[in-house]
DNA sequence: TCAGATGAACCC
DNA sequence: GGTTCATCTGAT
């Protein structure tokens, strides 16, 4: 597509003085370079109208440089704006003038084709704008680490004749990264770690093989033996994670793995070590400017065979990709909290199935959202058989008021002497671990008998108490509760309930005189602990925070139950039930590991927990999302801003029917100038992509007006969800 | 003579 | 995508 005769390029491309309203300010003579002068470019625009491509003209010097993925800046308007190249091209479609290139501000071509499509179908999905994906996709440049890097690519291929990968992010190198042993079904190196799990083996054949399987995966718990003798501290999760990464290898692909935080990160970089996994590269936000553009650069051109990294990392330009791996599912972190918002898991699949890379998502709990894709069969279960799990799972109970009624008045105590007894039995054995619910304030309504939290009757949202109110208010579409019935017992009256705990490692201390007590939450004094050793300790963690103990512990006390399973978003049961499987995959296998959840936790999740199901939790919960119109059975979108903002935003979307409208509703606990609101809009999910649509082309007005005020549109609003 | 209609430029 | 400005058109 590039050479060809070139007719009178100068007035094709519009730098002659001909019909031209004004004249060229500066002189028209740019010299053009000849071969495909036109650039097209994605600027790093702010408004939503703005979201398309612009050419310009690739001035002869730059001719070289201005390659498709290349960093440029450009004059537009009054602005010297910042984009990427996505190609060049002989002519442009563009009626008027064409601007020259101002600058390249990196040949080297940061913006691969792939990473390309993913942010335009991120922003399709979640009606945002290219742009702000592409803010989110590539890391900020970071000139002196992008010298060292190319310097070394450079070194490299004169040294051993390789070519350096091609620029539009093809790898050149045979097979990714060093297959450390050749992993064949049955053979030496085949990994045994997914074994257990029936479709596992076939999970590693299809990888191996080089095609696409997709796998929701609940791990069994506890931790890996190390092949020496030294104690185990690697998550079973953590290695297998690593050999599926392993086997992507050998079949001459490589990994992608998505994590909630940086020790999890450090947990499966350690297990990849393990598997004998080199050229591993850890791409998180938080190591700083320099490191993460390292390691991006690194992912970028192929010297990584597995990129391990927090939720920025899910657009990690990696070449030849043939796994992506998502761990933690139902974890906040793997949000994006910027615009266009959207969440690792849903980027993920889009990714695997534009690239062809099979995806592994996994999680200590199941969402429903997992579940869906379990349902609508894009992807297959993996999962060990009731057995197995029994086998490796600790012993669980759950010490309910009703289980401790014969313990009288002590029966409602933090802290009942069922749950002391134990903890202080098995601190003869090992380290015990306390989970305590991150500290807080919660004001949620849930019924007064059976504490189901309350759902409003109209729209099935969370009821919430707003401000003096007496009757409960529903927090979607603003109905006011007035007659209410508990759909599960059936009872009339609701009643608030408050979450707090603090604290506890104080009442652990005195509680078990002359035992240390360590505290993992990022509010201790130390902060969070990875790992704590083998000896007696109570270590006390809020959910997320757990230290992998070294070989194990000898029991967790889940705390406060039944604060983990109030509150407003309808995850509260699945998320409830993921971080005490969370806590409780670090202790050792019964009867020598023990856990116990203490307090009246919801019945639902806390028959999952005894069971060790995620997968039927999400199951149950997914039928009932369905039965009720509740993502992710529907697709929901939620306009939030002024009250003005958010009225002009929605009534331009034809979708937003009496019937599918929730709301305006007022958004509590927010004193600002502005009155802020939310609405909600909720459509079947075959209208889905029409309602991103329409939202996004209700924005593009918006900005294009200059509609005052602040209106933000999230699909999928994490906290709906 | 001017109000309203039309359309391109804007921002490439 | 809407706004703005220039030009065109047709009625008066």
């Amino acid at each position: 597509m590039t050479s060809r005769d070139e007719p009178e390029q100068g007035a094709l491309l519009g730098l002659d003085d001909v019909g031209g309203r004004r004249r060229a300010p500066r002189s028209s003579a740019v010299e053009v370079a000849d071969v495909d002068p036109v650039a097209r470019v994605v600027l790093d625009l702010q408004p939503a109208h703005l979201d398309r491509e612009y050419d310009y003209l690739v001035p002869a010097a730059m001719a070289d440089d201005a390659v498709p993925g290349a960093r440029v800046r450009a004059r537009f308007g009054p602005q010297d704006v910042a984009g990427y190249v996505v190609a060049r091209a002989a002519t442009s479609d563009h009626d008027g003038r064409l601007q020259p290139l101002r600058r390249v501000v990196s040949a080297d071509p940061v913006l691969t084709p792939a990473v390309l499509d993913l942010a335009r179908r991120v922003a399709a999905r979640y009606a945002g704008t290219v742009a702000d994906v592409l803010r989110l996709a590539v890391p900020p440049r970071h000139a002196r680490v992008e010298a060292e890097v190319l310097a070394r690519l450079a070194e490299w291929a004169e040294a051993d004749g390789a070519a350096r990968p091609a620029a539009d992010g093809s790898a050149d190198r045979a097979a990714p990264g060093a297959a450390p042993r050749p992993a064949a079904p049955g053979g030496d190196g085949w990994p045994e770690v997914w074994t257990p799990y029936g479709t596992g083996e076939a999970f590693c054949r299809h990888l191996l093989a080089g095609q696409a399987p997709r796998g929701v995966w609940s791990p069994l718990p506890g931790l890996q033996a190390a092949a020496d003798d030294a104690p185990a501290r690697v998550p079973h999760w953590a290695a297998a994670i690593a050999q599926a990464a392993r086997v992507t290898l050998a079949g001459g692909r490589r990994a992608l793995v998505v994590v909630p935080d940086a020790r999890d990160v450090d947990r499966v970089c350690t297990a990849l070590g393990v598997a004998g996994v080199e050229e591993v590269e850890r791409l998180q936000a938080d190591d700083g400017p320099a490191p993460r553009y390292r390691a991006f650069l690194h992912a970028r051109h192929g010297l990584a065979s597995v990129v391990v990294g927090t939720r920025a990392a899910m657009f990690a330009p990696v070449p030849d990709l043939g796994l992506v791996v998502l761990w933690g599912d139902g974890e906040e972190t793997l949000d994006e909290p910027h615009a266009p918002y959207p969440a690792a898991r849903e980027v993920l699949a889009m990714r695997s199935e534009a690239e062809g890379a099979g995806f592994l998502l996994g999680s200590p709990g199941r969402t429903v959202q997992a579940q869906a894709m379990l349902a609508r069969g894009w992807a297959a279960e993996i999962a060990a058989a009731r057995a197995v799990v029994r086998a490796r799972s600790p012993r669980v109970r759950a010490l309910t008021s009703v289980e401790l009624a014969h313990e009288g008045p002590g029966a409602a105590a933090r802290l009942p002497t069922a749950a002391w007894r134990t903890a202080r039995t098995a601190l003869d054995r090992g380290p015990v671990l306390v989970q305590v619910p991150r500290t807080g304030y919660l004001p949620v309504v849930a019924c007064a008998a059976c504490r189901t939290a309350a759902r409003c009757t109209h729209c099935h949202g969370p009821l919430g108490l707003g401000g003096a109110r007496a009757t409960p208010q529903c927090t979607w579409c603003g109905r006011l509760a007035g007659t209410w019935r508990c759909e599960e017992c059936g009872h009339d009256r609701v009643r608030a309930v408050r979450v707090g705990s603090e604290r506890t490692a104080e009442e652990l201390g005195r509680a078990f005189t002359g035992v240390p007590v360590r505290v993992s939450a990022s509010s201790a004094p130390g902060g969070i602990l990875a790992s704590v050793a083998a000896d007696p300790a109570l270590v006390v963690a809020t959910p997320g925070a757990e230290p992998v103990a070294e070989g194990g512990y000898a029991a967790a006390l889940l705390l406060d139950a039944a604060t983990a399973t109030a509150g407003t978003d309808l995850a509260m049961a699945t998320r409830a039930l993921h971080r005490w499987i969370a806590a409780a995959a670090l202790v050792r296998p019964g009867p020598d590991g023990q856990v116990l959840l203490v307090g009246d936790a919801a019945p639902a999740p806390t028959g999952a927990l005894v069971r060790f199901d995620p997968a039927g939790l999400a199951e149950r919960e997914l039928d009932e999302r369905r039965e009720l119109d509740l993502p992710p059975a529907v697709r929901v979108a939620a306009v939030t801003g002024d009250p003005d903002a958010v009225r002009a935003v929605v009534d331009r979307v034809e979708l937003a029917t009496p019937e599918t409208v929730l709301g305006p509703v007022d958004l509590p606990g927010d004193d600002r100038l502005e009155a802020r609101v939310r609405t909600v809009l909720r459509v079947p999910l075959s209208d889905g992509a029409e309602l991103a649509n329409q939202l996004r082309a209700s924005l593009a007005v918006r900005s294009a007006r200059r509609e005052g005020g602040t209106a933000r549109v999230q699909i999928d609003p994490q906290e709906m969800l």
